[in-house]
DNA sequence: GCAAGGTC
């Protein structure tokens, strides 16, 4: 009996690997594929009862990517509403690749397909996109519809157990998720383009400052931006409030000096706090009237996520995170760590903790620890969660001092974080000693470890440290050495760190592990924000001010983090099945529609925010060959600024530094010529044939009036959701 | 040239 051909396709090249090997109990051997990037695991087996001849390879993500056709590209001469109809391209997503040609290859006479690919929406569209490349070349049988010879498995992590279990469980890949994908690409595609093309060419030229700068917008990076907006308005806002408090120094027994923190904690009165101490020196000593110990312990970390790594190297190693991820991949690669791409903090019930621990005895920076926690034995931890992805990030094999700079530091964090991982708690005391002094309370404290378990080797900012208090018993009497009013005002937030930043992303489902760092490097691209380099916080430009402030005041929901979480309910019913692919997409692809129009309408609006922040460039200053900064006369056409000079505008200098404007009459007309020039070049198409006559074709009046028309109520219905919004 | 999502 012929051997049926089953080929089984992964996300990547790694995972094709592992679960060759997991399933042929190591007995599969490996080829390289056509594309030097995937390779072919092969082993024999069984499948559905038959003998079978396995073939295990890999995408490396997704194959299709999503494009307007070549004719929308031009920004000149397509419209940017015109990008909400226009049809859109499937284009491979790396050519060099020749993905498409490399699986119909490798499916060539294949029986069945089984689909290894991530459990996660993306996976089941990538599903899809295998299915349409190998269709084509698998072998079909008479009267067989296609798609019962297409099997999917669902695993939750990549051990021998859950990869065995599903491949005994084949399921079908579901053609509703891949639709609810299919959609969120379109959408943000649509979406992106036209706001990132209509706002970038309305400013081109405009102010001196932005110097042609494209001013995007997404539903990722515009809600990312916005954290550290509000931020930044919360501290420009910020009002000091005064407050008084009174500070006192008490002698103990043994000649010691206290510190004790007043019960009332501040009043807003200075001539009350007067008052209280006042009566405090009439008193002029307290009683020590309780005493209380209290034991406080700290858990260990669970296991090390990517968030989590590119957290704590931002805070401890000063690292973007976009350089911790590439660290992390050349760590990967040259086997010292773990697959970093990870959203689980769990180890699988099988993980080879003391073989792991076992490698990092020999070190000499934390070997002493890990061959103590080997001796003594691990904690097993507790908590994390299986996201059903990879396993936690974990050190792989010993360095032997090959590690230099940003890889050794990183390595380090990876090694010292598992082991902590392992370790007990830390356990410390709190002693809290409360005083009277006649109507008053004090209190003041100290803390003593009594094991700092896992904080040996992760040396966190809040590990538990000795603080002093002197020794007291109930009843003493303790004499006031000092009593004084003091006055503070209450003090701004700080900016925020990129550490609480992910944390918020995170939060509010704001890309994923692996697209947060690629966000936060986008809004540090287009200038609208500069990270501070020591602590790590996000410092708003005044164009990323001006974005944000321009949208809250046009249609403050474009700028909400629940933007996008919003859709992704819409979105669940095309996947749950509930609801219609074209019916959910077209609604959504309307609304925004709407939202846009409306934005376009309102442009004057969303521009006064720009207009008071930075110079208008002159109809003179266009035309100047000098360069008004370094009047060098060697500026480019149509540019304020000569090329080095706004070459240095584009590292953000200049838009930091930029002043406030001179809004003279001349300005105040060049700004609406310009608007009208910029809606008109947006609007004006001589090709609207395929796109949609109504809203192309005809001049600037007349589109608007079209416009207008045709959708006079939805355009309206767009301004007062818009309007309801802002309240 | 534009978005966000995979992965290398």
């Amino acid at each position: 009996q012929m051997p049926v051909t089953v080929l089984m396709v992964a996300e990547k090249p790694m995972l094709a690997d592992s679960i060759a090997r997991l399933l042929s109990d190591g007995r599969c051997s490996k080829r390289k594929g056509m594309n030097k990037i995937c390779s072919v695991s092969e082993y024999q087996g069984d499948f559905m009862g038959q003998h079978a001849f396995f073939k295990v390879t890999s995408t490396c993500g997704h194959v299709m990517g999503v494009d307007f056709p070549a004719e929308f590209n031009n920004w000149h001469k397509t419209p940017p509403v015109s990008l909400y109809d226009a049809p859109i391209d499937k284009v491979e997503c790396t050519p060099e690749m020749k993905m498409n040609r490399y699986l119909a290859s490798e499916a060539k006479g294949v029986d069945y397909l089984v689909l290894w690919l991530d459990c996660d929406k993306e996976g089941e569209n990538i599903c899809f996109e295998v299915i349409d490349a190998v269709q084509g070349s698998m072998r079909k049988p008479r009267n067989v519809d296609f798609m019962s010879l297409v099997y999917r498995a669902h695993f939750s992590a990549i051990t021998e157990f859950d990869i065995k279990a599903a491949m005994r469980n084949l399921g079908r890949p579901d053609m509703n998720v891949s639709l609810s994908v299919e959609a969120r690409r379109e959408l943000d595609l649509r979406v992106g383009c036209s706001f990132t093309r209509f706002q970038s060419m309305f400013f081109k030229g405009k102010y001196a400052e932005l110097d042609g700068a494209t001013v995007s917008y997404g539903p990722c990076q515009t809600p990312t931006l916005a954290f550290c907006v509000n931020r930044h308005d919360e501290i420009v806002n910020f009002r000091p409030d005064p407050y008084w408090i009174i500070q006192t120094t008490f002698e103990a027994r043994d000649g010691s000096f206290v510190k004790g923190d007043w019960a009332r904690g501040r009043v807003s009165d200075p001539v009350e706090a007067q008052m209280y101490l006042n009566r405090i020196q009439q008193v002029g000593g307290a009683t020590v009237t309780d005493i209380n110990t209290k034991r406080s312990e700290r858990n260990p970390p669970h296991a090390l996520n990517t968030v989590k790594l590119m957290r704590a190297a931002s805070t401890q190693l000063g690292l973007a995170p976009a350089t911790t991820m590439h660290v992390a991949e050349s760590l990967y690669t040259q086997g010292y760590i773990s697959y970093p791409r990870t959203e689980t903090s769990c180890y699988p019930p099988n993980f080879d903790l003391r073989g792991t621990l076992s490698r990092q005895c020999n070190d000499q920076r934390w070997g002493n620890v890990a061959s103590r926690v080997m001796q003594e034995g691990i904690n097993r931890p507790r908590g994390g969660f299986d996201k059903g992805d990879h396993p936690p990030i974990t050190p792989m094999r010993s360095d032997p001092g090959a590690l230099h700079g940003d890889n050794a530091r990183v390595y380090e964090y990876v090694v010292r974080h598992f082991i902590a991982t392992l370790m007990k708690n830390c356990v410390y005391e709190v002693t809290t000693a409360k005083l009277r002094c006649g109507e008053e309370e004090f209190s003041f404290q100290g803390k003593q470890l009594i094991d700092p378990g896992f904080t040996v080797i992760l040396n966190a900012s809040g590990a538990e440290k000795d603080v002093w208090m002197p020794r007291v018993e109930r009843g003493d009497q303790m004499r006031l050495r000092s009593a004084d009013v003091i006055d503070r005002p209450t003090t701004p937030p700080c900016y925020l760190t990129e550490s609480e930043l992910i944390s918020m992303m995170e939060h509010h489902g704001i890309g994923t592990d692996a697209s947060i760092p690629v966000h936060i490097n986008t809004i540090c691209q287009r200038n609208y924000v500069t990270v501070e380099e020591q602590s790590r916080r996000l410092i708003p430009t005044q164009l990323g001010v001006c974005v944000i402030h321009g949208y809250r005041a046009v249609d403050p929901e474009l700028v909400l983090p629940t933007i996008r979480a919003d859709l992704e309910r819409q979105l669940e019913l095309i996947a749950t099945g509930q609801a219609d692919f074209m019916t959910v997409k077209s609604q959504a692809v309307d609304l925004f529609k709407r939202k846009f129009l409306y934005f376009l309408d309102h442009m004057p609006t969303f521009d006064a925010r720009f207009a008071a922040t930075f110079t208008v460039a002159s109809m003179e200053d266009r035309r100047s060959s000098v360069c008004s900064k370094c009047r060098v006369n060697s500026k480019t056409p149509g540019r304020l600024y000569c090329q080095a000079c706004s070459g240095a505008s584009k590292r953000g200098a200049d838009i930091r530094s930029a002043g406030v404007v001179t809004r003279g009459s001349r300005g105040g007309r060049g700004r609406g010529g310009t608007t009208r020039g910029a809606m008109s070049t947006g609007m004006r198409s001589t090709r609207g044939a395929g796109v949609r006559g109504a809203l192309g074709g005809r001049g600037t009046r007349g589109t608007r009036g079209t416009r207008g028309g045709r959708g006079a109520s939805s355009a309206r219905g767009g301004a007062s959701e818009g309007g309801d919004n802002a309240n």
